[in-house]
DNA sequence: TTGTAGGCGTTATCAA
DNA sequence: TTGATAACGCCTACAA
């Protein structure tokens, strides 16, 4: 099955013109009569002329397209941040393609490779959480595919970056289950490698150091697939509750890992008093039992922003190189998961 | 910025061959002698030599690419749809390309007609909640573009179509309704042109009628925006309580109705045991307080089966003239919200 | 077995 | 003011 549409020749055709006369008429070029021009233009309204945009990017090597690459669009942080990337790719006259990693590195080298080689202007990525090689990527960058990255970004590629102020966010967190007079704070997060990891980790521990409360390695489980894989976050909550050290307290990083585990130990039941918090984009954390304390990260500005950046460096005429690393705050939200129901 | 690639001219030009030579090698052409191909591939493989599929949907109109229309990505049941979509479009060999209505018939008339040019292959889309006029949509139909609808289909075009059974699923949650003893049960739901809204109107319509309750059109409200914009739920549940006949339980249709509905409920603390069930598809009911009822729909599978039969459209050599619509069962998940609390 | 030429839809350059 | 031609990258019918 095909598709026949109206082209340049068609019309010119139809109106004894050339081609070119036609095609200058149709962007209202200064050296055509106007006479030619509305004859041209009603006839092409008439019949319903589009322009052909595969001809227009073989032509001018430019597609107008962004491709974006996240982990999950079933992630409300992602599905967030794309409402805020269309925002601005929209109004910009930019299409938006997305595509999903689902965590994993091979899924994302495709994705990635298929918008290179479709043309797309440039990319916004966000890391999966199976990626460690990035060489892929450096080539394509080097090469001159203009790249953004945001939320989970890395030190590997000196470009633009926008992500929350994962730090500042876990530290607030944390130090807030610690003024609840929570002890043993546990932290479930996703995997080692990726920067939002190491941020939130970092926060937390700052957190605990402030308030002189000791680190302790048995208190951090890592789930490898952001909270994707229930079974993996199961085995990790399961095993904190067996270790010699139980914790009175959870916060998590990630919002797949955030409601899963949530879940989880609703389930378990454990003793009621038990403080959580976790980074997640739900809008319906307040509707959880207990109302879920969360860390939300302004998913729809982060889009806004990567998207900024990157159309600027697309349309730059000489190659950038300052580039700027955006970090915009979190925002706590205290409900009563995270509230201690005892005095001890 | 641009961003250089190899083409097959440079092939060409430095291994000395014609590009006609180069081409036929690179595709394996039985007519090349092993020799030739040999040097040839071994140069494009150092090279890293990747065809430029914008020439090729040029030359070949087509561009192994599916559009895909929504009203929103953040909506469970789409994101749970596009899941399934692409687990079937990246097995044949598709890319898939997302847009979103946000629930206006101008932004989706955009985004089709940008697929449409942009020569994706096909098209699957679910109809926003404010679209009235199809007509540019037959036009792009008749004019040989494959397109399927889900979710929300119409009668209007006659091609394939998938969709849950949202009679059965609304018929299935009034009825438990019913049996729970509510009598004045509420109906909250989207725009009275949706297929999807007239569905389940009709289900929950004959399970009062099996119930011999009269239907009582002061208990239904529209919210023509689907959810999107929460002061329209507000306005609708508020009027509801404020009315005659006060409902003693509400059964919502729509993914974000419910949510926002069971959120509004939740701030008015109406008496306790007002009756709750609706359409979602969130992962986290079980979590809420109370666990809520849910009509969850089969998204994952909507979305392969409605692509399945949009491969099989695009790639079949003649015109498709048998459709068929597809109907998916639902799944009544039970919860405390839909329980009543005290026996009369 | 390999090369030449033309075309997919569009626009820029040059010529008339 | 308009037209002919070439080019973007690729493929293929036809020629050699």
């Amino acid at each position: 099955m095909r598709f026949d549409t109206v082209t340049i020749k068609d019309i010119a055709k139809a109106l004894n013109f050339s081609t070119s006369t036609v095609s200058r008429a149709l962007r209202g070029s200064y050296e055509i009569s106007e006479e030619t021009k509305k004859i041209v233009l009603e006839y092409a309204e008439k019949i319903n002329y589009r322009p052909n945009p595969v001809a227009l990017s073989l032509k001018e090597r430019r597609s107008r397209a962004i491709g974006v690459v996240v982990s999950e669009i079933a992630n409300n942080f992602f599905s967030q941040a794309i409402n805020g990337i269309e925002s601005i790719a929209y109004n910009r006259g930019y299409h938006v393609i997305i595509t999903q990693s689902h965590e994993s590195e091979e899924r994302e080298k495709v994705n990635v490779m298929h918008h290179a080689s479709r043309s797309v202007d440039g990319l916004l990525i966000s890391l999966s959480s199976g990626t460690v090689d990035l060489s892929y990527l450096k080539d394509l960058y080097e090469k001159g595919l203009p790249i953004v990255f945001f939320d989970r970004i890395t030190d590997e590629i000196n470009t633009h970056k926008v992500t929350a102020n994962n730090y500042l966010g876990a530290f607030q967190a944390t130090e807030h289950l610690i003024y609840q007079g929570f002890k043993k704070i546990a932290h479930l997060t996703s995997a080692p490698y990726l920067s939002i990891t190491k941020e939130r980790l970092q926060g937390y521990k700052e957190a605990l150091e402030k308030h002189n409360i000791p680190f302790n390695e048995a208190l951090v489980r890592h789930c490898n697939h952001g909270g994707m894989i229930a079974d993996e976050v199961e085995e990790a909550v399961t095993s904190l509750f067996k270790s010699k050290t139980k914790p009175d307290a959870i916060f998590t990083a990630g919002d797949r890992i955030t409601t899963v585990c949530f879940k989880i130990l609703k389930d378990m039941k454990p003793k009621r008093d038990l403080g959580f918090a976790g980074f997640t984009n739900t809008k319906v954390g307040e509707l959880f039992d207990p109302p879920m304390t969360v860390v939300r990260q302004p998913a729809f500005q982060i889009g806004q922003s990567a998207t900024e950046l990157l159309i600027q460096m697309i349309e730059s005429k000489r190659p950038v190189t300052e580039f700027e690393t955006k970090i915009l705050d979190t925002e706590l939200i205290l409900r009563e998961s995270s509230m201690k129901k005892e005095k001890e």
